[in-house]
DNA sequence: ACCTGAACACCGTTCAAGT
DNA sequence: ACCTGAACACCGTTCAAGT
């Protein structure tokens, strides 16, 4: 692409963008400054000239995930908190958790980024904005901040996939042994039919979100 | 330490203590094979010999802090769960979280090998036994899986840090603009007095915790 | 100003060789 | 069986040089 020795027309912008390409397509373990650079048609040194290092590519890709939730999250036709903040805020986060599933890297590079992104304390500072209009106070705002983390941009971290546990009925025998009450709980849900993909990890999340919501609600009339 | 060129006495289980070692006090990003065979007094092919490979030092990794988790668990003396299973599982979450607050690149670890783990699998199965004790159906136990996902295991992903708020005022002033709902939460909390450290990390797991397990008893009750 | 080639200091890992 | 030295194929990054 570059004509020869020159002008390659790179910028902080079409670097950023083409990273993203690479996670989306390839992972996050295939985005390297030598391939980045390939996938824009110039050598790896190139890259420098428009982002800092790589950590400044990571910086940027949250920057270019939170671009796209703000603008899932303006397009949204929420109800206005004053009436039904729970509905409001479960929108957005439902809003926003589709852009992340479309980038199902994202969560690692945030996770890696704790604190130093605008773009999120924007995102943040907007759900705390909703709660206030809500009638929360600062001090359950903050609280309720801590106790959705990673919720309220749409993901949360499961430690282990019961889902893995569909294997061959050897190895659940096996496994019975050690873990009696989550192959119990497996054999308990597939009584009604198809085990493969038990997990509905949308519909995990929105009872999990909910039951904070709720929790929430209770907590801000009793104050 | 290695008699030269024979017999180091490397075995597998050393070989994750060291790695523990290096990540508790030097960092994750320390951890190499060179590094981690050099503070054993040996050659980084070495390793090889008892274990596989980087990645197999991680899941080892796991295995290290869930034996640390099981061995204070095990020291419990928690009520029985069909008398208060809030009180017991919250006992066995926090238990948890002070062997994970000793490795604080613990969870870093989890996050990449989800599902991997026998050991993370036992513990949750220990999790759900508490609750089926409790009453739980197996489908809300479940979903209370779902919902307290790292919680359980006694952390909880924080996306940003509203403490490095703290900054000097100008740049304060210039951040009220951007987030000026954040803003204005810090400066409601700093009027009883310091605002440095504001965020007590413990009591707002506690929160968000009690607030998921009160949500779940609710439901349990009312099945 | 922007792009490049060669090089440096790292990685994890393989392989053939030592004892 | 266990440990090693040299090497390979990668990383991110620096630097001096090109245009």
């Amino acid at each position: 692409m570059a004509r020869a020795g020159q002008q390659a027309g790179l910028s902080r912008e079409r670097v950023l963008r083409a990273a993203a390409a690479i996670a989306d397509e390839r992972g996050l373990a295939a985005l390297t400054m030598r391939s980045l650079a390939e996938s824009l048609g110039v050598e790896a040194m190139s890259l420098y000239h428009h982002v800092a290092n790589k950590e400044a590519v990571l910086d940027g890709l949250v920057e270019v995930v939170m671009a796209e939730v703000e603008q899932a999250v303006a397009a949204l036709d929420a109800p206005a908190p004053e009436d039904d903040w729970q509905s409001a805020l479960r929108m957005r986060v439902l809003a926003s958790r589709e852009v992340l599933v479309r980038h199902p890297w994202a969560p690692g590079v945030f996770e890696t980024r704790t604190g130093a992104s605008l773009a999120v304390a924007r995102y943040f500072d907007g759900v705390l904005g909703l709660m206030r209009r809500a009638g929360f106070s600062y001090e359950l705002g903050h609280r309720a901040l801590h106790a959705l983390g990673s919720r309220a941009l749409g993901f949360s971290q499961e430690l282990f996939a019961p889902d893995g546990m569909e294997a061959p009925e050897e190895v659940m025998a096996a496994m019975a042994e050690e873990v009696p009450h989550l192959v119990a709980m497996v054999a308990d849900a597939s009584h009604g039919g198809a085990v493969l993909g038990w997990c509905d990890y949308q519909s995990e999340f929105e009872f999990g979100l909910d039951l904070i919501l709720d929790g929430l609600e209770r907590l801000r009339e009793g104050a």
